[in-house]
DNA sequence: TTGAAAGCGCTAACAG
DNA sequence: CTGTTAGCGCTTTCAA
């Protein structure tokens, strides 16, 4: 018994006249006469007509849809960029269909396909920390489907990417931990596969070098960028005969992680050690004691993601002629 | 130059026979000879033929899509919904697209708009907190399309619903405080014509019934449910001549900003005055100090609320028969 | 066992 | 100024 949503027939049927003339005038084609046009434009309000969008993209192959893919979705990290993509993507009357890759290969794959599936016009994606492999996205490539990478992105691919540049900020934490008398400067990193997570191991070592301390390998602690894991870098670096004085996490998940664990071992934050992540506003605020960090312009973020791939969406219909 | 997708045109001209027998084989239609079928079969995926949902959208009138209305996206409780709602949308062949409200009518009155516009087959949603007028879902009831709520929700709609019983845990947590010794428990509330927010607020009178304390209407503020307008709140609160020993902000929000006000009057929690919120699994544990709070199984609830649509959905369909 | 044709809702070239 | 028609990709009668 559902209603069938009105259809330009309806109204064409419903006026006696013929389904064109109906498209035109709610097109304001200058074509058609003005009272008709009024007559059909009110019948379509009174009737609610809206325009199927199916038949639209049917032919003219175009979704209308932007597939979102980022590493998980309760991060307010990620969603806060989501939030940016949404509003560039409203605005230019595009729609987001999300998918989590969970941090999973296979699960991001899938998120990949599953797009397709529905024939987005193209992907915005944070690669899943698993990924070190990029043959899917490869095959977007191929096939000219518009790409585009936000903060996580695979480097050799040459793909549009929206980035914070990491390095420089990972290198004045550093710098700021010395001048705050510290020494024992730990970094709980991720995997080297990433480009962040490249970079700010790259700007942690490069600010240890500027202040003239040496490399300690066993204050590095690589992790995969869950909390889990976090913790178990964290108690690592706790159990040093000589604990760190500092601790840098790579992100916001690894910097909780190791607060936690700092506090079951009974230690003080930053009197004992101080921590530092990278993080979003939100979290700075709430979580105590405050979590110095460097926060990331997420929402910023999302909108210039959204705004590139609206642009590489352009280039490619251009192209097309 | 963007390469269009592979149609079963394509494959058909491409071994010289017709569209339909292509279309039969790839639904292995006994009908087909065995060898033809699976020659078929082995072009369509040598080509990487993906069947365009848009046509088959318009030939079924369907599009697997759900809409889904949230307040917020950025926060905790509403992203880990939605992960369930899309777990159990995935696994019935449907996806979701999502919408925030900003807890504004006017966006959610929009949002529900340009949902119907991209023709998904119903709407999961949670109502802003200004909306007390329902005009835009009695529409979608009107023309029986499927709606669901969950947490927040329009009770005289008598719409498929997914909450967690406010009442008997607010009164618990009266209760608790009580035990603990508190006489002065304020609440933040927040605005009647919320669910919700009437429940907790039944709940958090009867707790004080049943203790045998008196209802002292200068310990109930209600709010927006906003980070300002709690701040506001608890610094009322905080300004009585004799202040609260315990604090019940309504969700996380409130508990969150009350916590950083109480902070800011240089108060310890719990020791001169204790907080509790309603919240979820995360913050309860990255929060310090850990806040004691009633926790929403916000998966389960998504994955819950999904099902419910699924379930309305085909009766719709059976009675449409 | 296979093909031809209609039709889902819409636009646009082509006729009047 | 308005109507007719073809076609977007697909399924599904109906014919062969």
């Amino acid at each position: 018994m559902k209603k069938q949503p009105v259809s330009l027939k309806n109204l064409a049927d419903e006026l006696g006249i013929s389904i064109s003339t109906v498209s035109r005038a709610l097109k304001d084609n200058p074509i058609i006469g003005h009272e008709l046009t009024q007559k059909i434009k009110d019948l379509a309000r009174a009737r609610n007509y809206i325009p199927n969008p199916l038949a639209m993209g049917l032919l003219r192959q175009q979704t209308k849809m932007i597939g979102v893919i980022v590493p998980d979705l309760v991060t307010h990290f990620y969603s806060s960029i989501i939030s940016g993509i949404e509003e560039v993507a409203k605005e230019n009357g595009y729609y987001i269909l999300i998918a989590s890759s969970n941090e999973s290969l296979e699960k991001e794959k899938e998120a990949v396909n599953n797009l397709l599936k529905t024939r987005v016009e193209g992907i915005i994606a944070c690669i899943s920390q698993e990924t070190s492999n990029f043959a899917h996205f490869e095959n977007l490539i191929q096939n000219e489907i518009p790409l585009v990478f936000f903060d996580r992105v695979a480097e050799i691919l040459n793909v549009p990417s929206v980035t914070v540049d990491g390095t420089e900020a990972a290198a004045n934490i550093t710098r700021h931990f010395y001048a705050n008398g510290c020494r024992r400067i730990a970094y709980i990193s991720g995997p080297d596969h990433l480009n962040i997570s490249k970079h700010r191991k790259e700007g942690y070592l490069k600010g240890l070098k500027e202040c003239g301390l040496e490399f300690n390998p066993e204050l590095l602690v690589e992790t995969k960028l869950n909390a889990g894991d976090a913790a178990i870098a964290t108690r690592k670096l706790l159990e040093l005969k000589q604990i760190p004085d500092a601790i840098f996490g790579i992100n916001d998940t690894v910097a909780f992680a190791a607060m936690k664990e700092i506090k079951k071992h009974r230690l003080k934050i930053p009197e004992d050690i101080a921590l530092v992540g990278f993080t979003d506003e939100f979290h700075s605020t709430v979580v105590e004691p405050t979590l110095t960090s460097v926060t990331h312009p997420t929402f910023q973020m999302g909108k210039e993601a959204a705004r590139l791939f609206l642009n590489r969406l352009k280039k490619g219909q251009v192209q097309q002629k």
